[in-house]
DNA sequence: TGTTGACCTTCCAGTTGCTGGAAGGTCCAT
DNA sequence: ATGGACCTTCCAGCAACTGGAAGGTCAACA
């Protein structure tokens, strides 16, 4: 498929696909009239990095978490390492969101809006993991 | 306190507070001497940015969720819209990073290593909201 | 009291990760 | 065969930092 349907089923704008090329992520076929032609497979990580990327992790992160599953073989022990790394972090992701979430929610039906400026809630926002 | 108690409690870089300073996000006094002063409600912002962002929020959303904590009178019906908005995003990406979990989770330990060079759930991967 | 070293200041330049726009080639439907 | 929607490369600009230079401040210690 041409960059316009990937960049449609993948939920990168083309611009953003060329340059995940252009710094190695994926490498796409071309036809014989130049364009750029996408497998499935290629969405799929397409997808992938769509989504990480809007998780927060670094284009280098990624690039790791593809790693991962590129490489089929599983031979090094470092890359199971990176993926338990990762797992973790993830984990911690979680955490964070679920907190703000709780926060957030608090503020909106909670505590403000009628008084009590300093309820503790929102007094310790973000501290409970530091 | 100084900007390096500030970044030390915040998890933040010196360089990035002052940035952030620059482009209005926080707001500390000064000493005579010149010196940033840091309040205890300047470091709990610090904190809330430096996870929001590194969730995956653009500074700019960042600055709306600051304005929902700062904003004690919650008067505006925006701010409240806003908040459900950012509790939805919230959401979603809770599941996202779960179901980042579970593949990474099924790299390591289930599927690689041995042989299935198409299992299933690496075929999907970051497929099923899609 | 001087001076050393760790801190702080501003400013400017460089990096990362895109994003927009120009200039031009391709494809296909009328 | 031509118009519009696609694609290409290239270059410039923006967002969000990040590093380094040049210099001021402060606390401690001889």
């Amino acid at each position: 498929m041409n960059i316009g349907e990937a960049s449609e089923r993948s939920g990168l704008p083309s611009k953003t696909i060329r340059y995940y090329e252009d710094i190695g992520l994926i490498r796409p076929d071309r036809g014989g009239n130049g364009y750029r032609d996408y497998a499935a497979v290629d969405v799929h990580k397409l997808r992938f990095l769509q989504r990480s990327r809007g998780l927060g992790f670094s284009v280098e992160e990624c690039r790791q978490l593809l790693a991962l599953y590129e490489d089929k073989s599983r031979a090094s022990a470092d890359v199971k390492g990176i993926a338990e790394t990762k797992l973790l972090e993830i984990d911690r992701k979680i955490r964070e969101l679920t907190e703000l979430r709780h926060t957030l929610e608090h503020l909106v039906h909670a505590c403000h809006g009628n008084d009590r400026p300093d309820c503790p809630i929102l007094e310790g926002l973000s501290d409970s993991a530091a």
